[in-house]
DNA sequence: GACCTGCTGCGGAGTG
């Protein structure tokens, strides 16, 4: 029936692709989109006909015969615009229909075809869209001025944010750009934990539906547990030969969580593979391993029917860039979030007929708890609902800042106006934005004249930077170069000197010479080395994550997945808090560690609120000791202190600006996380850090209500 | 104990 809706050329379409049948997201799509003007999140899982479930209806509706640009596609990656533009392009020419790549690396000549005559189609990323506001505003309006639709792909990624809140006032001021029409929003979805705040994205949540296919594929999970040795070793030999074992015939995806690790497992499993006359096909996948390298092992993957293969990697393999399907997909201790395991176990299996296989290995019993408790609330539908800041103040610095350069200066009502009515920044007061403005009148970022607000004379070095366009930072790195050809990158460390040797791309190198004026490293093969150097924060852990950590701690059931080792490690972990006599409902309660002098509080809550109990110990000048793994902290105080002490950072949690104030003037570092924060008056800095660094509110609430079982008064009883 | 993402305009060399 939805077929029948559809416009001849787009069936002609889906007849030549010989599809027996339209799936249900696509059906539903095509009913909803072709009926009404709306905005649609689009959310099932991967491989399941998104972009068709988009395109199909919207060819079928829009007349492309105007001037101008009518649907806009906009993707947080190159690498899947590239993808998408040949399934797109080819559906177009059914139509008649241009499709036109705008990226940075997207064809020059390409884009000035496009200018001359604006038609089609246009994929485009966030950052170049910024920059088009900034550099050729006359542009956007030759383009965008009459379009009818932007599908925004995995739009779960920029959900809570600082790069979708960023594309949410791009959105806005699209809007105020197109002045012959009105647009509609298509998000295209993985499943997300909260669809009510997803709605709110396309600015207008009461207009917004969601379409959602909850089909699933069946997964088999296996959980296996290899103690890491104390003499350190980045991987356990056992684990390395039995992973060896459980892929050396399979296509699998090895995700270890490290740029770091995920170089050890590839060249280790590489070696092994050598010694046994294994398949060569050993690959890592990351942020720092070289475009073109990634791009042949996306190809080897995407390309080979038959050969076995193994990549090591990090996200980069978890968004939707086309890798074809996989048979296994091996998890190296916990993923911070069930969000990044939902679509990491969606990478396998993909041909119809088959299983997902998940393969979970863990090296330390508390990495084990928290991997069933993700695999646990996966399976319960449990996805970490994520909340856009509602007041980002320095997001507004930044497009302010891009609204002037864009208009060549305007008034100060004009750009106040502009930016209260941009649904990115409605939550922020008017006196506030006003305040963010004379801050950036104060630094000279902006200048008045006559009148008019311009770009200052600082602000120009700021505006024309290439570095403007993005929201986020990036660390500075060196670039690795083997015979003229780059392998990748590592940042500097004191291991980079010569004659160290490193693993880069699943190979050995030993560093010939340093050259830091030209940030280049030029390396030649070797045989041992030891994994790169990478920085990075912590990983942020839901509350909902620990809660299921304690349930597990304080139940008997043995999960089914789990092999005999884990078993073990589970009944030892369990064991140590058995004095504590936590009831199999758990609640409010909170184990503690009774020591001699110390005692350990196993708070079992997320790391934003575990950051801030640290914060408010620390303005207490209380002494110590926060491990995060654990969400434990150890301090020197009797139990019979700890409601006082509770009651004292509960008042301290409730009026905590002063002292972030203090810690911002100590250390300029916290607000490493808000690229835009910098520049922003004091108060508005500490706004940004209660809302996207710490959540005190929740530390309150947690000090309020937890109710502490010690092992003490256990073994008193 | 993290991971990821993007990029203008210009000049000049090289290619067809």
């Amino acid at each position: 029936m939805s077929y029948e809706l559809l416009a001849e050329p787009v069936r002609r379409y889906i007849r030549d692709q010989r599809w027996e049948s339209l799936r249900p997201i696509q059906a539903a799509a095509i009913q909803h989109i072709l009926a009404t003007d709306d905005n649609y999140l689009l959310a099932s899982r991967t491989a399941s006909g998104k972009t068709e479930a988009a395109f199909l209806p919207i060819l079928s509706k829009v007349d492309f015969r105007v001037a101008g640009v009518p649907v806009l596609y906009i993707s947080p990656l190159i690498a899947l615009i590239n993808d998408q533009f040949q399934r797109v392009e080819q559906l177009c020419r059914y139509l008649d229909v241009p499709v036109t790549k705008w990226h940075g690396e997207a064809s020059r000549t390409a884009k000035q075809k496009l200018l001359q005559q604006p038609a089609g189609i246009v994929l485009i990323t966030p950052e170049s869209l910024e920059a088009m506001f900034v550099n050729a505003p006359y542009q956007v309006k030759t383009l965008f001025a009459s379009l009818r639709y932007v599908v925004i792909d995995e739009i779960h990624s920029f959900l809570g944010t600082d790069r979708g809140i960023h594309l949410q006032s791009l959105l806005a001021r699209l809007r105020a750009v197109n002045t012959t029409s009105s647009f509609a929003v298509v998000g295209l979805s993985a499943t997300i934990g909260d669809y009510s705040e997803a709605k709110r994205f396309t600015g207008d949540e009461s207009r917004t539906k969601v379409l959602l296919d909850r089909t699933g594929k069946d997964i088999v999970a296996q959980f296996r547990y290899f103690p890491a040795n104390d003499t350190g070793g980045d991987v356990p030999l056992p684990l390395l030969k039995d992973l060896y074992k459980q892929t050396s015939t399979s296509k699998a995806l090895i995700f270890p969580n490290s740029r770091g690790l995920a170089e050890v497992i590839a060249v280790k499993l590489r070696q092994i593979a050598d010694r046994v006359g294994g398949h060569p096909y050993y690959f890592s996948h990351h942020s720092s391993v070289h475009k073109e390298v990634r791009e042949y092992v996306e190809h080897f993957a995407k390309n080979n029917q038959r050969q076995p293969f193994c990549i090591a990697c990090t996200s980069t393999l978890e968004l939707g860039i086309d890798i074809g399907s996989v048979d296994k997909v091996v998890q190296v201790d916990a993923a911070h979030s069930i969000a990044s395991l939902i679509q990491r176990v969606g990478r396998s299996g993909r041909r119809n007929d088959e299983q997902s296989q998940l393969l979970l290995y863990a090296t330390e019993p508390w990495s084990l708890l928290q991997s069933l408790a993700c695999w646990q609330l996966y399976q319960e539908g449990f996805v970490e609902p994520l909340r856009t800041a509602r007041l980002p103040y320095d997001l507004l610095l930044h497009q302010a800042l891009s609204i002037v350069k864009e208009r060549s200066g305007c008034s100060r009502a004009a750009l106040l106006m502009q930016l209260r009515q941009n649904a990115a920044f409605t939550e922020i007061p008017a006196a506030d934005a006003e305040a963010v403005v004379e801050e950036l009148l104060r630094i000279g970022w902006l200048e008045a004249l006559g009148g008019e607000l311009i770009i200052g004379v600082d602000g120009e070095f700021v505006v024309n930077s290439r570095n403007f366009y993005s929201v986020f930072k990036t660390e500075l790195a060196l670039k690795v170069v083997h015979a003229g050809q780059t392998v990748g990158e590592i940042p500097f460390s004191p291991q980079v000197q010569a004659d160290e040797n490193l693993l880069l791309a699943a190979r050995i190198w030993r560093i010939k010479y340093v050259d830091v004026p030209a940030k280049r490293v030029e390396v030649v093969p070797a045989h041992d080395g030891k994994k790169p150097m990478f920085f990075g924060g912590g990983g942020v852990v839901h509350p909902r994550i620990r809660e299921q950590m304690l349930q597990l701690l304080s139940t008997k059931a043995v999960p089914p997945e789990l092999d005999e080792a884990g078993r073990e490690a589970l009944r030892v972990l369990r064991q140590e808090f058995a004095g504590c006599g936590l009831p199999p409902e758990v609640g409010p309660m909170r184990p503690v560690l009774v020591q001699e002098d110390k005692l350990t509080l196993f708070t079992f809550n997320g790391t934003k609120i575990n950051r801030s109990l640290t914060f408010l110990l620390q303005c207490l000048d209380i002494e110590f000791v926060a491990d995060e793994r654990k969400s434990s902290l150890t301090l020197s105080v009797t139990p019979a202190l700890l409601n006082d002490l509770f009651e004292q950072l509960r008042l301290f949690a409730l009026d905590v600006d002063f002292h972030l104030q203090d810690a911002i003037a100590n250390n300029p570092g916290l607000l490493e996380f808000a690229k835009w924060g910098e520049a922003l008056p004091l108060q508005f800095q500490v706004a940004i850090l209660k809302e996207r660094y710490f959540d005190f509110g929740g530390a309150a609430e947690f000090l309020e209500k937890t109710e502490v079982v010690s092992s003490l008064n256990a073994s008193n009883s």
